[in-house]
Parts: C-alpha cells; sequence; structure tokens
RNA sequence: GCCCCCAUGGUCUAGCGGUUAGGACGCCUCCCUUUCACGGAGGAGAUCGCCGGUUCGAGCCCGGCUGGGGGUACCA
C-alpha cells in the first residue's frame, strides 16, 4: 500500500488537512494484510503547481505541522513542479494520441456554449493548432469509481466540460498533475477530503488517456464549524499551529481529529497512534461531515495529559511556558489542568508570586472573619516543623477544628494570600511547596494590606 | 441552473431487519471535597430529517421529497 499526502502551500495545514494527513498515515502504518510485518508508505508530495499562491513559507509551517503531530512521512517531501518534465512528456504524449487538443476557448466561451446548448451538455471544444490545452471527455456513458468510504460514485460524461490541463504556456494544472504524479509514485490508495470528489472522474480520464490503472480513491468528509458551515478561521483555532499554541498536546489533536470521522471503538475513545493504527478502516470513515467541538478536544486533551509521565508533561510545559524548574508545581497542578495553557494561570504564582485579584481578595480576606482565620493559619504555620503537605494541612485543620469554621473558611484565605486567587493547586501542597518562609512572607503581606 | 455527496439526542459516534436505540463531550443533580479539577453515582435530552414502499417486523433495504454540504476555474 502507498499512499500520499499532498497539500498545496496556500496556507498554514489545516485541520482537515491534518486529518486527511493522519487517516493516510494510520494506512501506511497497518500491517499488509498478508501478515508478511511489512507496512505500507506514507508520502508527502507538496502540490504547488498554482505559482501565485504557494509560498515556501507555508510548505515550512505544513512540514513543521506534520513533524509537530508525528505524522513521519516515509517519502518526500517532493514538489509537484519538480516533476514538470515529466508532466510535458505525458502531455505531449496525450496530445500526440488524439486524447487531448490545444484550444483557445476561454471560459467566457464555456460559459456561453453551456448556455445555448443547456447546463447539462458540457463544453467541447474544436481542436486548433495553439493555445491551452483540453482533455477530451467521452459525449456518452458515465465515469465512476468504487469509494472505499462512499461506495460506487458515477459522473455522466455528458456534463463534464472539457478540463483544461495545460495553461497557453505549456504549465500543466492540478488534475493532470495529481494523476501523473499518483501514477509515477505508484500510489495504490488516493485518501482526501470530499472537496476532491468531484475532480476524480477527471483525474481517472487521464490515466485512462495515459494507457494506466489508477488507485483506488476514498474521500473523507469535510469538517464543519458550530454553524454548519465548512471549517475556516472565522470558526477560532483551525490550523494546526494555533491548536499547538493554545496549549493542546499532538497526541490529543490525533485521537480528536481522528475520531471526528471514524469510531475505533463502541464505548472506548482514549488511543495512541499506534492504537489508532491497528484499528483504523477506511469502510468504517462516515460519510457525513463532522462539526469541529473544541470542548471536546480540551476533554480529550485532559485525559492524554494526565497518561504522560510527569518527567515529560515537565518537559512539555517547560517548553509551552518558557520556564523551568516547574517539575514540582507540575506534580500538583496536572489533574487540574486540561491544556498546556493551563497551568501558568494556575500555577504560576509558584514562581511569580500572587496574582492581583481584588474581588477575591475582599471576599476571603477582607472581612474580619477572614483576617482573624489567616492570622491564626499563619500562627499555626509558623509552628510546624517538617513543612510538608501533610503537617501543613494538620496544621490548618488544627485551626478549623479550634475556630469551629468550615474549612473553606480557612482555606480559602490562605489560598488568596499566597495566590491571589480563589484557584490554585491544592492547598497544603501549595503551600508546603512555597516553604515556611515565603509563605508567611505572603499571608503578613496579605494581612497587610 | 447543472453534477456529485450526505442525513441517529446540542456535538462526535455505536448500531448493520427484531435493542428499554449504546457510548463520549457538553448540560443538570448528588457523592468525594479545600477552590478548580479529577474520580464515582444518577438525570434531562432522539417521534433515528419527512413521505411512501419491501417485510410478520425497518434507524438499518428501495424510491421520492426536504434540508445541508461539495464541485461547477487556463485554483488546489
Amino acid at each position: 500500500m502507498r499512499v500520499r499526502f499532498a497539500p498545496s502551500p496556500t496556507g498554514a495545514l489545516h485541520i482537515g488537512g491534518a486529518r486527511a494527513a493522519l487517516y493516510n498515515w494510520l494506512l501506511a502504518h497497518q500491517l499488509n494484510e498478508q501478515g508478511s510485518g511489512t507496512r505500507g508508505t506514507f508520502m508527502l508530495r507538496i502540490e504547488d503547481t498554482d505559482r501565485e499562491r504557494s509560498t515556501d513559507a507555508n510548505v515550512a509551517q505544513i512540514l513543521d505541522a506534520l513533524t509537530w503531530l508525528g505524522l513521519q512521512w516515509d517519502e518526500g517531501p517532493i514538489s509537484q513542479v519538480g516533476n514538470t518534465p515529466r508532466h510535458q512528456e505525458a502531455l505531449a504524449q496525450l496530445l500526440a494520441d488524439g486524447h487531448a487538443y490545444h484550444s483557445n476557448a476561454t471560459a467566457e466561451d464555456v460559459k456561453n456554449y453551456k448556455q445555448t446548448h443547456g447546463a447539462d451538455r458540457g463544453f467541447r471544444g474544436e481542436p486548433e493548432s495553439s493555445g491551452a490545452v483540453r482533455l477530451h471527455v467521452p459525449d456518452d456513458g458515465h465515469t465512476g469509481f468504487e469509494d472505499l468510504v462512499r461506495g460506487e460514485v458515477s459522473f455522466p460524461n455528458a456534463a463534464m466540460d472539457d478540463p483544461v490541463i495545460a495553461r497557453a504556456d505549456g504549465s500543466v494544472l492540478y488534475n493532470f498533475a495529481v494523476a501523473v504524479d499518483d501514477l509515477d509514485a505508484k500510489i495504490t490508495h488516493v485518501v482526501r477530503g470530499e472537496d476532491h470528489i468531484s475532480n476524480t472522474p477527471k483525474q481517472l480520464l487521464v490515466f485512462e488517456a495515459l494507457g494506466a490503472t489508477p488507485p483506488q480513491y476514498a474521500h473523507l468528509p469535510l469538517l464543519h464549524g458550530p454553524d454548519g458551515k465548512k471549517l475556516s478561521k472565522r470558526h477560532g483555532a483551525a490550523s494546526v499551529q494555533e491548536l499547538r499554541d493554545a496549549g493542546y498536546l499532538p497526541e490529543a489533536v490525533n485521537n480528536y481529529i481522528a475520531l471526528l470521522g471514524t469510531g475505533f471503538a463502541p464505548d472506548e475513545e482514549f488511543f495512541t497512534l499506534q492504537e489508532m493504527a491497528e484499528r483504523f478502516r477506511l469502510d468504517r470513515v462516515s460519510r457525513s461531515p463532522a462539526v469541529f467541538d473544541e470542548q471536546k478536544l480540551r476533554h480529550l486533551n485532559g485525559m492524554h495529559l494526565r497518561a504522560l509521565e510527569l518527567d515529560e508533561l515537565t518537559e512539555r510545559l517547560e517548553q509551552f511556558t518558557g520556564r523551568s524548574g516547574l517539575h514540582d508545581a507540575v506534580a500538583i497542578s496536572r489533574e487540574k489542568i486540561q491544556t498546556l495553557a493551563d497551568f501558568w494561570p494556575l500555577a504560576g504564582f509558584l514562581f511569580d508570586g500572587p496574582a492581583d485579584d481584588p474581588a477575591a481578595f475582599a471576599r476571603t480576606i477582607g472581612s474580619d472573619a477572614g483576617r482573624e482565620a489567616l492570622a491564626d493559619a499563619r500562627a499555626a504555620l509558623a509552628e510546624v516543623q517538617a513543612f510538608t503537605p501533610a503537617a501543613v494541612e494538620q496544621a490548618l485543620r488544627a485551626v478549623v477544628e479550634r475556630r469551629g469554621l468550615k474549612p473553606g473558611q480557612v482555606f480559602q484565605p490562605v489560598r488568596v494570600a499566597i495566590a491571589g486567587t480563589t484557584v490554585s493547586p491544592g492547598i497544603f501542597e501549595s503551600v508546603a511547596l512555597l516553604g515556611r518562609d515565603r509563605t508567611l512572607e505572603l499571608i503578613d503581606r496579605a494581612l497587610a494590606r
């Protein structure tokens, strides 16, 4: 099995593109049916025949995103324009065989033709000695294929226009280049977005004209935003780098976008890349578009976050925040965060001091009762010998007991004194981590306000 | 307009002729409890888009309709 992911570098790697890449990767990483112990090949090809919009910066971004996701390609990346000689050769062959012809017909001409012949009559040009190159489409019959996720898909030839496969200047167009490249690369399965489904018959016709056997095709449903429209920038994070910047883990992104279009088990949703590769089946892929739901991504991200080894999580968090020495703080925060971005707002006070939240202060320490509880807590903590979470807990609970309060009436003032806000990791763990001196200093400062 | 694809709770899915239509996210209640989370126990929420047909029996098969989406470029 040889598959490929062939993005056009006209922008960052979109989530939909990432899913296409992932599904191809999963396919290539499945062991061959014959039990030979070998797997397929995942090729990366950059579809850069659109010189206007393709940029090197976009290519770099796409490679970066795929690398981050861990979707390593086995071959490539190859540039489509790099295949120009071969494209020209194939083009000359079709021209010589009479499968294609030169035509000066413009888009306007095509429109007019349909005006007079009916919208269901495709445009057929007259061969000329110069101009763009169009492929001959049969007048009758259908061009169809067995889509691996949808089943039989068929297009009436009569409704198809003779597609332009090369510009007047000789440069080839997408539908022609793709077919030639897939043929040359011996691609066996083309797995791509549904927006390509109507391109397939054109490519099939190119294979036919070349006398070659086409690969098998599978078209994935598109991803939509919450409004049911095609997913785009206006729906928030739509590119892989935006997800990375938002603190999502590649493991979770892969897991989530894979789930968005297929199920791997009736009642399980947490999977690693390897597990997904083992279970993935093209014929199990959904045929209907899915809505991207960041809430669920967050949930899955939390699960993957907690599944990481502490050292590994720490490393990623240090990379994400640009800070170091986070290990102990991560240990007491990990079960309270869902994304890497959640960490600093929760535990940053352990390093940079309390946050400024006047409302939280007023609510917990602003009252006489709050100040008294805090003062008592301070006194109790000052007496603690070994400053461990357990010892801190014992001391603080003793205060609760002595004053006949509810736990929160003591813990919250302490929390706000050290963290500045009412949300933090466990209070005993936080206090212990800060140490006695620092804790007492912060409490004193709060008491002095 | 024309061509193509799709249709299970708000969202993602399981279901593959006979189920109390299962799970997950989200939402609500409760437990745990020191905040937030995590974990645990419950709950609300679906006439399986609609109408016909096939069948003893249809979410599952067939047809039509409606709705949504994609394409319709000398873009990819």
